[in-house]
DNA sequence: GTCTATACCGCGATAGAC
DNA sequence: GTCTATCGCGGTATAGAC
């Protein structure tokens, strides 16, 4: 809901400041993996300050978790109704994507971290906001297949490719900076792999080419 | 190394039934997930002597790693030597790919969860083993390219969307069961999305396509 | 090699003063 | 709202008998 993990200037509430490094500390080492002191002690308080304001572990988790997913209902909400056609609005919506996981790549771990748990902590949290997402997606892909505005795939499939992908390339870039000698998260890395995909996507996808 | 985790019948040597175990389940809960207490019930025995086998926590998953990359390592050897040419390497490694990660769903989760923490715990050992597998694969991507069998697009790039495409259906699959309403690792479910995935790539890179 | 018993500590949570 | 102090459990690891 409120801010992201970037240079953000320090919030003044302690609740406020607990939740932002209790986003980027889940992130980075997952919920058993932190200590609550850990997340008390970088957020300038002692943590039973902590459990004053969030009752337990497991509630600070979750009011992580609601943050970080109000953050991404918003601004999908805003990149999926722009009115584009075709291939232009499937631009549109992986350009948002890149951006947005950029900001916030302690969205994408903490994400992953839950979709690999499966029975995780969030489950329907986290597919309650999802599946509309989806489902719009696949209702617009398949409205455009039979315009004939895009050539015909699996629309569900498609934006499996989409979300693995995306997403895969943030919440593995530390690994994958040990295979390749460039930060993958550099503005020229992230611009060649948006540019790599959108180029294979619109070689599947628009019907008119070449 | 040794063998996988589907329906093997018990290993007799303890050491190797702690191994197996810890393999499952250090996949579904992580390295903080899992007590070693659980690891030795589950293998029938008690804790001290899985400590006996393996001198600490630490050591154990190393043991279960190695194993697992390992594995790895021997069935990608078999499907990158096979002298095709063209797309149709391309979907043999596909090919093998669902067929491994599908056998061992364990690996896929593991090398996920080391992936998104970065300085994690294997690293290097991981990072040895993939570096040469991807550069075999740019290198031939970049040769078909050269040759005219493939189109041209980014081989990093490529190996890059097919390697976050396939993981990501495999590690996530808990995930996709909340949203679409098929079990994901069904047989039906994965040859569909391995046919799309493919159809796409062939799309993509086939030169004298339609 | 496998066990029982136990040491030891990190961590989540509570009590209660300020 | 924030603190100090402390409880109590669960978890890794060790000692030492069989």
């Amino acid at each position: 809901m409120t801010t992201p993990d970037a240079a953000t200037p320090r919030p003044a509430s302690s609740r406020a400041r607990i939740l932002l490094v209790a986003r980027t500390e889940f992130a980075e080492r997952g919920f058993d993996g932190v200590p609550l002191q850990a997340i008390a002690a970088r957020a300038g308080v002692r943590h039973p300050t902590l459990l004053y304001h969030f009752e337990s572990k497991e509630l600070l988790y979750r009011a992580v978790i609601e943050s970080v997913v109000g953050d991404w209902a918003a601004e999908t909400e805003r990149a999926i109704s722009t009115g584009l056609l075709g291939f232009e609005q499937v631009a549109a919506l992986v350009d948002a994507a890149f951006r947005f996981f950029d900001r916030h790549g302690d969205f994408v771990r903490i994400v992953r971290r839950e979709a690999i748990e499966g029975g995780g902590r969030m489950e329907e949290q986290m597919a309650e906001f999802m599946r509309p997402f989806l489902e719009d997606a696949v209702r617009f892909l398949r409205k455009e297949m039979r315009a004939g505005r895009l050539r015909r795939h699996d629309p569900v499939e498609l934006m499996q490719v989409c979300y693995g992908t995306v997403l895969t390339y943030f919440s593995d870039a530390r690994f994958r900076a040990n295979l390749v000698d460039e930060d993958p998260l550099s503005a020229s890395a992230l611009g060649r792999h948006k540019r790599a995909l959108l180029k294979l996507l619109r070689t599947a996808l628009e019907p008119e080419l070449r």
